[in-house]
DNA sequence: CAGGGTTTCCAAAGCGCTTTGGGGAATGAT
DNA sequence: ATCATTCCCCAAAGCGCTTTGGAAACCCTG
């Protein structure tokens, strides 16, 4: 059933049936209750394509991620998008994923040219991102998870990386630790960095210098996570605390403690970054871990309905958020021994 | 630029520059060639919703998950989507992701009726699953991911869970464990069904009986990895030997163990089924896991060319492929202690 | 050189929707 | 009764592509 024929069913122009069903006002309002009815009961839906290529509008978003690169945040990612495609849900918008093995730059260049997306959202960008600048090139809106480098403004929504790891160092500071490990996330991405600035801030706040071979960086796995504690551990003189950039590291330095007969909480304090994967739970775990939280999903759930604010026009100066990050006390926290 | 500038450009009509293009035969060599480097002088590129409005094919593969349900297992989920993007990016298809909170069933229908993809791709179905029936019935192609109960044959790519989980606990078996828990993922999927279904042959054709108690079930998180391995090893009567759906819940167990004093691969044996997630490798893993193995990545490469194949009218019969899947031999498999 | 086959190209008709630019009928004002 | 509004509705023109159904132009036979 589609246009055509439900507007001669009803003896109507395809016209009036149309804007009818998309809320127009010059449609009186029996016929309109007419033609919601017939379309409900033949189950009419217009055709996307058609639509789409008559209103100039994708209606979906486009990401595209990098195969190789980065690939190993995962799980955020999954969680993110399922922020992203669950407020775009609400509108009938999907999320269009374009993966790309090496260069993206040629696939945002596709989607801009064929129209395929109304707009990107990027993320994990990096201090220096290449592609914010060549989305704007192509003229492609663009929403941001995270900050970056740019001569423009641009639409963002980022967390207080800086002001949540400065406060978990704090915290442990306050505690009475003074050799306080950063396990961080790569250091090419701004949100990285922005946690080094927060950790080092506070450290030298105190008078405390920001060792660089305390803060090594990396992938967020649970590998990199053993990796790091492991080596840190065995120094002559081991930190005694770990701010940990995610859940899933601090799962390695769980592991890297155990092989070490020491136990977090005791021991060692450590305070994760938790992102509020489903999958791996700070409160569960023993002891439990005492975190930054900003929950991923939200982040993804404002971002979809930025970029659809942007969409509709919404300048881009008023699309900037940095989110405050919460602090949750668990029991992975503890003076330092001795 | 689109075709009309083109072809006028040119001097050629649309139809001969459309077919130039899209590599149809009735069109001189010469003039194919003049045509294909105006293209990429002037960055010419159809516009995505004409060519799908003019060829009546969407561009793209619908992948629908529901937020509430099994979103636990979402390391395996990316690495799957992944791959399924891969795929289709050869082609410039991509996939469009829909969240649903709750019901399925309106989102697939909604993407049928507008025709916003070609095909989806089904995952992580359930023994008895509604959506290949509803999917049929509403004429939307799909390939499913899995196996399931069906009256009518489906496309699908499943890999030998029951032949893999058999496998793992005949090696056990073999070195002399008679104790084998089975650390299995929710019971209401195939797979697992298939799993569990395996594990019991292993048991049953060595005169042992498979204990119900034996094979705690549930989403495949690290959690309920450490909650089940625990339950287990606490009893009366503990397992020697593990055989886990996953290598994160395998993440949990080990936890368990360490919990308890255990030592994987002396004290207890453990085999997990790797996906290959880049994220969580068995063999860095202290001691390096035993595992089955098949890459779900590949897994989601060859789908979308399944699902591609299904577009353009392989019949269904072809579309059928259950993968074997390889055994690791690694540390964490000994002689049971004792 | 006529007749038939190929090649190579084009005009025009969709695909199914939205939107512009009216226009007839009903309503209200004079 | 007449004119100006307002209310509803419609015909038709796109959106940018693909594809059908020719029609020239060319080549070859005999």
């Amino acid at each position: 059933m589609n246009l055509k024929e439900l507007a001669t069913f009803l003896g109507l122009s395809q016209t009036t049936v149309s804007r009818a069903l998309n809320g127009y006002p010059e449609v009186a309002e029996e016929t309109r209750k007419r033609v919601a009815e017939a379309a409900q009961k033949y189950q009419y839906r217009p055709n996307a394509s058609a639509r789409r290529l008559a209103t100039g509008l994708a209606g979906s978003l486009g990401i595209v991620f990098p195969i190789g690169r980065n690939l190993l945040l995962d799980p955020h990612f999954i969680e993110f998008l399922a922020g992203i495609s669950e407020r775009l849900s609400e509108v009938e918008m999907d999320v269009t994923l374009s993966a790309t093995r090496g260069d993206d730059v040629p696939v945002y260049r596709r989607l801009a040219r064929t129209r395929a997306v109304d707009a990107v959202i990027v993320s994990g960008p990096l201090i220096e991102d290449p592609r914010i600048a060549l989305l704007a090139e192509i003229g492609m809106p663009v929403v941001v998870h995270g900050r970056t480098r740019a001569s423009r403004p641009y639409a963002h929504l980022d967390i207080d990386n800086q002001g949540a790891f400065k406060r978990a160092t704090d915290l442990l500071l306050d505690f009475g630790h003074t050799a306080i490990a950063l396990v961080n996330g790569d250091r090419k991405l701004t949100f990285a960095m922005h946690r080094e600035e927060g950790w080092r801030q506070a450290l030298v706040t105190r008078g405390l210098t920001a060792r660089p071979d305390y803060a090594p960086s990396g992938a967020m796995s649970e590998e990199n996570g053993y990796r790091f504690a492991r080596q840190l551990l065995e120094r002559p003189d081991p930190p005694t605390a770990f701010v940990i950039s995610s859940v899933i590291s601090a799962l390695g330095v769980q592991r890297a403690l155990r092989d070490l007969g020491l136990v977090a909480g005791r021991d060692v304090s450590l305070v994760a970054h938790d992102d509020g994967l489903p999958a791996i739970r700070p409160d569960v775990m023993m002891p439990a871990l005492t975190t930054t939280y900003s929950s991923i999903r939200m982040a993804g759930e404002r971002l979809g309905a930025m970029a659809l604010d942007l969409i509709n026009g919404a300048p881009v100066e008023t699309l900037t958020e940095v989110w405050p990050v919460d602090l949750v006390l668990r029991d992975s926290v503890a003076r330092p021994p001795g």
